[in-house]
RNA sequence: CGGGACGUGGCGAAGUUUGGUAUCGCGCCUGGUUUGGGACCAGGAUGCCGCAGGUUCGAAUCCUGUCGUCCCGACCA
């Protein structure tokens, strides 16, 4: 490719609006453009990285048995009705009529379009396990679109799907996809992602992981501790209790939000010795956080009620036997609605917390009613930097910040029950397969690439995903000498199968170097009439690891074996 | 959906307070001089000042509405 017959342009200024590095690289390099809000059209240099990227998440879905697939991007509303998320995802979810007034939708995620595909074709056991996968356009209509390519509302994703006849199988797949993914993401040149537990969200199941690149610019907030290997999302991380001195409560057990029960250690009850304290979960709905009763561990409550701003009855999700409530916390927002009535065994009357009286709410997503009679504030916060792990107990979380990269979920049989997929086990009896499910955000993936491996100047490309492998820089490529030198290292090159970006322009030295920083090709050649005079060119990579001479005779074959070896590390 | 900022040639900005010939840099076109880190000289093209109303002799500027973009939240495979 010569640059100049290359559709887009590289400038110099910082575009207005941008905050992160790969945002604003990616824009000036002429990598992307903006159509809008969360939408981005492509120029061919980003899109040759990105067919780099799907060609490396081929080649390991394939080697862990993938086959791949294509489901449409629009589909029936009828068959998001069979799962029944058509009316239980909201307005991220793309509605619209087709001519005939039938209701369509645009795929954020293709869990009943691979049933649909799947369910006709794998009666038998013997079909089992399978995995198809595609490489496709999703569209989410985000409520905010930020970052660049870190968060679009379309985008090009890799999502996977498998099909099992035991949990077991399930698992032993998930490990092998667990490992596929962490080779993907090494082989693209991302050597910060680590991937941490997280919430299945919307898509149900229980076992879930995210593999997140750590970086400041990263949207998710990661709580990892340096004394185990606790990792998780901190949208999934455990509580842990704090008074209102800000001294952490010592955490003698936590359960995920979901179980149902907190053991903790708390002093916030004007009790003078620490002690144990239980706290019951509540659950208003499965759309709603969690409220929390703290219940003092020697004192017996008869019954608890949690009612809302409406005055309708919020059910407890655990058991209340043998509580006192001294407390209850819930998600930011919520307690203000809340009210919590109970009988209090201590003094036989009945007690009334609310939550409007309550004026100090703040902190990490949680915050804690004051109690009527026995109870000091407490605030119940998420994970701290610096806090208790919930795993280890000891005090060595550390606070992240990272960017997902990509997902994998057992999902169970949520949508094979839901769409009525079956298969007939050895015994010939009906039984609906195990699903799993494993995503990447492949322009996500480019970005983070940027985000992780740049400078002031542009983009640092692994060789791996690299638009070009090797960009000649022809200064004077007017100057006959250069002009044949050039001519033959370019045809020598790519007839060695490597693929070379040539410059040879007539503009200055400074402007060809600035945009061949900007384009991030590992390794670059300068052919000039100085460098020729001695009978050599010059031999640089992108990231400044070599820097040499050598003699024209034998530049093809050198580039190439150093092209070689930068893809062998 | 809340809170904030901003829409002026392809890009980045000034001008808006106090209404009066649309301005500067980059980029683009022509010619010439240059030629190792975004060169220089001369000439040139490109604007419904986001859009729609209103006030006014006159609006980029004031008023109303609207659309869009970005940031912080809320939200989020």
């Amino acid at each position: 490719m010569k640059m100049n017959e290359l559709l887009g342009f590289r400038f110099k200024e910082t575009p207005a609006d941008c905050q992160i590095a790969s945002h604003i690289l990616l824009l000036r390099g002429g990598y992307i453009k903006n159509v809008g809000n969360g939408l981005f059209s492509l120029f061919p240099p980003g899109k040759r990285i990105v067919q780099k990227i799907e060609q490396i998440i081929r080649e390991e879905m394939d080697a862990i048995g993938g086959q791949e697939v294509m489901l449409p991007v629009a589909m029936p509303a009828s068959l998001w009705r069979e799962s029944g998320r058509y009316d239980t995802i909201g307005s991220e979810l793309l509605r619209f009529q087709d001519r005939t007034d039938a209701d369509m939708v645009l795929g954020m995620t293709h869990e009943e379009a691979v049933v649909h595909l799947a369910r006709d074709a794998a009666q038998s056991y013997t079909n089992y396990p399978f995995m198809v996968y595609q490489i496709q356009t999703k569209f989410r209509d985000e409520p905010r679109a930020r970052g660049g390519l870190i968060r679009c509302r379309e985008f090009t994703m890799k999502d996977a799907y498998s099909f099992h006849t035991s949990q077991q199988d399930l698992e032993t797949y998930y490990e092998k996809c667990y490992a596929a993914y962490a080779r993907i993401f090494a082989r693209c040149g991302l050597n910060d992602v680590i991937s941490v537990q997280s919430d299945s969200g919307m898509m149900g199941g229980k076992i879930a992981h995210e593999f997140m690149l750590v970086t400041d610019v990263g949207e998710d907030y990661l709580a990892i501790c340096q004394a185990c290997d606790f990792r998780s999302n901190m949208e999934v991380a455990p509580c842990i209790v704090e008074n209102q001195a800000n001294t952490a409560a010592e955490i003698k057990k936590v359960h995920t939000p979901g179980t149902k029960t907190i053991e903790v250690l708390c002093d916030f009850l004007n009790i003078e010795a620490k002690q144990t304290c239980k706290a019951v979960l509540y659950q208003k709905d499965a759309d709603d956080g969690l409220i929390a009763v703290f219940i003092r561990g020697d004192l017996e409550v008869n019954e608890i009620k949690l009612r809302n701003h409406l005055g309708e009855e919020i059910h407890p999700a655990g058991n209340v036997d043998d509580v006192f409530t001294c407390g209850f916390i819930g998600p930011l927002g919520l307690p203000q609605d809340v009210t919590v009535l109970f009988d209090n065994s201590l003094n036989g009357e009945t007690n009334l917390v609310t939550g409007a009286n309550e004026t100090d709410y703040h902190i990490t997503g949680f915050c804690v009613q004051r109690d009527v009679a026995d109870v000091a504030f407490c605030d119940i916060a998420k994970i701290l930097d610096g806090g208790i792990c919930p795993n280890c107990n000891k005090p060595a979380v550390m606070l992240k910040r990272g960017i997902e990269v990509g997902n994998i979920f057992q999902l169970g049989t949520k949508y094979s029950q839901a769409m009525g997929m079956t298969y007939l086990d050895q015994n010939g009896k009906v039984q609906v397969p195990i699903m799993g499910c494993y995503g990447i955000g492949v322009g996500r993936l480019l970005a983070s690439v940027c985000e992780e491996s740049h400078d002031d100047y542009g983009p640092i490309w692994p060789v791996a995903i690299a638009p070009w492998q090797v960009q000649i820089c022809a200064l004077r490529a007017d100057d006959p000498a250069v002009g044949a030198a050039t001519n033959e290292l370019y045809a020598a090159l790519q007839a060695n199968g490597i693929e070379v970006l040539l410059d040879d322009r007539k503009v200055s030295a400074g402007f060809m170097f600035s945009d061949a920083d900007l384009m991030g090709v590992p390794v670059r050649v300068i052919i000039s009439p100085k460098n020729l005079a001695r009978g050599v060119v010059e031999l640089k990579t992108r990231n400044k690891s070599v820097s040499c001479d050598i003699e024209l005779d034998n530049a093809a074959s050198e580039i190439a074996a150093l092209v070689q070896k930068l893809r062998a590390q």
